[in-house]
Parts: structure tokens; C-alpha cells; sequence
DNA sequence: ATTGACAACATACTCGGTAGTATGTTCCCA
DNA sequence: TGGGAACATACTACCGAGTATGTTGTCAAT
């Protein structure tokens, strides 16, 4: 069940990708067609960053189109559908950042620095999809009327598991091969996502180079993050941002 | 401004001792009286907690406590009111929590340990204000109304703020003191509370010996955040964890 | 070219829930 | 005995989720 929560995460991600190459390609102010459902989950995860869940509008969401109603019912069924693909949305751009690393040959601890370099940069430039996820999905565990729904909740929920069981895993891992000082598994986990995550919570881009201070940022956090782990960051971190700053 | 916002909150917190002390001697079923506004307090923390601040209704917190709307009312102007005093009083317990250690002649890792480990307990003991402050303020910029909610904000915000100072001050001194490798000073204060406050998302307590896993959970913790800071749990941090168990 | 059918919305409406208020009611205390 | 504290009850007003229906463009078949 969790291979295939991860599965159906990976094709939303993928559905992202090409859809956000179809917007390039198409004409620029091309209103109808299936990236409107983008524009739609862009505009909620902005809106339900600032207000909260349950006080963002539909029509909030609908006004920051230019559009209304009944334009987002036509593509949702409901306000906490639109939510949960929101959810989504947000874990499979995190799954399609560190994925690649995952499963790299070198060894754990490069592994694990690349994956929470990358999670930190998908954090920072996607600010609003990860706020959402940050809100949780606790609230609608309470509410959840339709079967469809609590079924997406225990998706959305294997889904962020599957993401921590990753790093923890990598932990573990680089743990044994490294000798880190790593007490208990899982608090050491918590903690290590706990410190990549806390941006969201008072980054707000500068003007000038966002690329540039996105890396050193997410330098400073992964290089204390793997300082309580009780080792130091490897050399393959700054290849990885020397790309990432050119590419 | 900061300062007598630090005043305020420290009335705060100690009327909230008062009141407590007040409860103890008093009958067990005094209904009347002042303490009633307290149990508001505690029951309104819980229902933020558990739905948000929007999605959480007067009447669930009326519920909660058995009465009806007119009795919260009665005590506070309004909703919004009600949700600054619970974070007022969340900043206050912590601002108790930490600031004996603040203050005492040992050196700056001793201080700045100490107040990790007291935040973390503080933090583990009352979730429900916890997860309030967590939630934050920032929902509220964009709707207070009337010019003493506003005033009201400004204040929490400074109360935050000099909370954290606290905290980044600290890190400073025991970094000039005991060499610690810290690059960004604000980058650190910020990952050192993220992994404390982190607890306040995961952590649900066991029944067996709730005091004894919060101290070792707060050792863990603050081990991780130090470790961060490039440094060690001092030996202060065991005599100050017994004398929590035992008192 | 015409028609019909469907997608992609907009408009107008219903309806339940909730913040806030207005008005009792009880009890205590001066 | 009367006045106010500490509530409960009853009511209003409004907002927002969801729905029902109208409108427009497009495409495909005939």
C-alpha cells in the first residue's frame, strides 16, 4: 500500500513536470486547458499558506485567478479534496528532489547530505506547497466525511511516512558505516528534518540573487543538522551546490 | 516597548501561579470565582490545538467546559481576545521556564544548557499553549479590527521575539566563551529552538512515567542542539534532569 | 453549414454553522 | 432590598461551502 501511495506521488510529480512543460511551450496567455487545474492548486496552496485551511475561501482561491466558484468546483469536488491534492502536489515535488540522491552509489553519508541539500532547496523555492504541508493533515483526521477522503488521508499520511522512513534509513545507514553519535533513530530523524524544515516558518526571499542565498542557507542548515548527527559536511556538498547554482 | 511587554507577560505569569496556587487550597468544586477564567484558558488551548484557531468554535470550548457561550463571552470580548490570552499565557510558562537560568553566574553553556533542557519540559508538560504558539500569529495580521487587538499583536510579536533573543544572546556569549562553530548566529538560534519546539508535533505521551520520558527526551533533544552549535551536553544538564524527576 | 453534445466556465441561489448581541435568571453581598 | 457579578438562553446577521442552472466556445458527425 505504501508502494502504491508512493507510486501514484510519483506520477503526480511527473504529471507536474509535464504540465508545467506544456505552459512553457504553449501560448502565454492560454486560459483554457488542463494547466488551469495547475494554476488553480498554485493559487490554493497560496491562500491556504496565508490564512490556514479552514480560513481560506473557495472564492479567495477563485479571486487570485481572476476567476470564480464555479471554476474550481468544476475541477474539485470539494474544498478538502482541492487540500489533499495540494498535499499532494507538495510531497511530490519533495519526492522528485531527493529521489535522484537516494539512490546514488557513493556512500551513506553523501547520500544523506545530498537529499537533505535538496529537500532544503525544493523547501525554499516552493514555499507555499510546503507551508501546506507543515499545517499537516491532523485537522481533517477529526472530519473526514467520504470514504474516498479518509482513504486519501491514509495516502497522504503513508505517503509522508514513506518520506521520513527515507531519511531515517539514510540515517541508519551512515550511522553504521560513519560511526555517527546517534543515540535514538528516531528522535535524531525528527530532529535532523525538524532543523531543514524550520525556513518555512521565517524565510522570505531576498531581491537580489535568490539562487545563491537559497544554497548558502541550505549549507547552514544541512552542515548543522549533520553536526547533531555528530559528524561534518562531506565534499560532495559543494559540488552539488556549484551545479545548482549554475544549472 | 519590548520591555514592557517582558513586564506584562511576567504579570502574567506569575497571576498564573496565583491563580493555580489559588485552585489547590480552594474547594475541589468551587465553580465561581476567578480560577474559572483559567480553565477557559485551558480549554480554549486544547480546542485551538486540535482544530485551529478559525475552525475551532466558542461553543466547542463552552462545550468543553460544560457551559455555554454567554459564560466565555462574559470573560473575554472576543474570540480573537481569547486566542491572544492563550498566547500570552504560552509565552509567559516559557518565559518562567527559562529565565532562573538566564541569569545565573555560571558560564554562558551552562545558562544556554539549562534553559534548552527547561524550555523542552515546559514545552512537553503544556502541549496545548505549545501548539498554539506554534500556529502562530502571523493569520492575524491581516484581519485585526479593532486598535487594541492590534496593539495586542504588536506586543506577542515583540514577546517572541525577545524570547528568542534570549536564546541567541546566549548562543552568542558560548560561542565567544567556549569556541563553539557557529557562522550564521541567526541561522543557528533559529535551528537550535526548531529542534526543541519540534517535540510539540510528534510527541504524545506514554502513561508509565511521563516525567522520567520527558527528561530523557529533553536530554536528547538539547543534546541534538548542541551538538549543532558544534559542542557537548555540560554536566550540569544531570544534576538539573534529577532535580526535575525528583521535584 | 447545421446541429448536437460536451467541456469549461460564470451566475444565482440554498442552507448550515458561527461570531457576536440582547435579554433573562440566579445568587451573593453590601 | 437592590444591585451587580456570573452565568444561561434566545436571537440576529453574515459568511462561506456546496449546488443548480445558465452561457459560451469548440469539435465532431452528418
Amino acid at each position: 500500500m505504501v508502494q502504491a501511495a508512493q507510486n501514484r506521488i510519483a506520477n503526480a510529480a511527473s504529471s507536474l513536470e509535464a504540465s508545467l512543460r506544456v505552459r512553457k511551450n504553449d501560448e502565454p496567455s492560454q486560459k483554457s486547458g488542463a494547466n488551469s487545474r495547475q494554476e488553480i492548486l498554485r493559487a490554493a496552496a497560496r491562500c491556504f499558506m496565508q490564512h490556514g485551511f479552514a480560513a481560506a475561501s473557495i472564492d479567495d482561491v477563485a479571486r487570485e485567478l481572476g476567476a470564480t466558484k464555479g471554476m474550481i468546483y468544476h475541477h474539485f469536488r470539494s474544498k478538502t479534496d482541492l487540500f489533499f491534492e495540494v498535499y499532494r502536489q507538495g510531497m511530490a515535488i519533495n519526492f522528485a528532489a531527493i529521489r535522484p540522491h537516494s539512490e546514488g552509489e557513493s556512500n551513506a553519508l553523501d547520500r544523506l547530505t545530498l537529499m537533505g541539500l535538496a529537500h532544503t532547496i525544493a523547501l525554499l523555492e516552493e514555499q507555499a506547497f510546503q507551508r501546506v504541508l507543515a499545517q499537516g493533515v491532523a485537522m481533517h483526521q477529526q472530519g473526514s466525511t467520504t470514504a474516498a477522503q479518509r482513504e486519501a488521508l491514509v495516502e497522504l499520511i503513508d505517503s509522508r511516512n514513506s518520506y521520513e522512513t527515507m531519511f531515517r534509513s539514510t540515517i541508519e545507514a551512515a550511522t553504521k558505516e560513519a560511526g555517527l553519535s546517534v543515540n535514538d533513530l528516531s528522535i535524531a530523524s525528527k530532529s535532523f528534518l525538524a532543523v531543514l524544515n524550520s525556513t518555512v516558518f521565517w524565510y522570505s526571499p531576498r531581491q537580489d540573487n535568490p539562487k545563491a542565498e537559497r544554497a548558502t542557507l541550505a549549507f547552514e542548515l544541512v552542515s548543522y543538522a549533520l553536526k547533531g548527527l555528530g559528524t561534518t559536511m562531506p565534499e560532495a556538498a559543494n559540488e552539488f551546490l556549484e551545479q545548482y547554482e549554475n544549472g
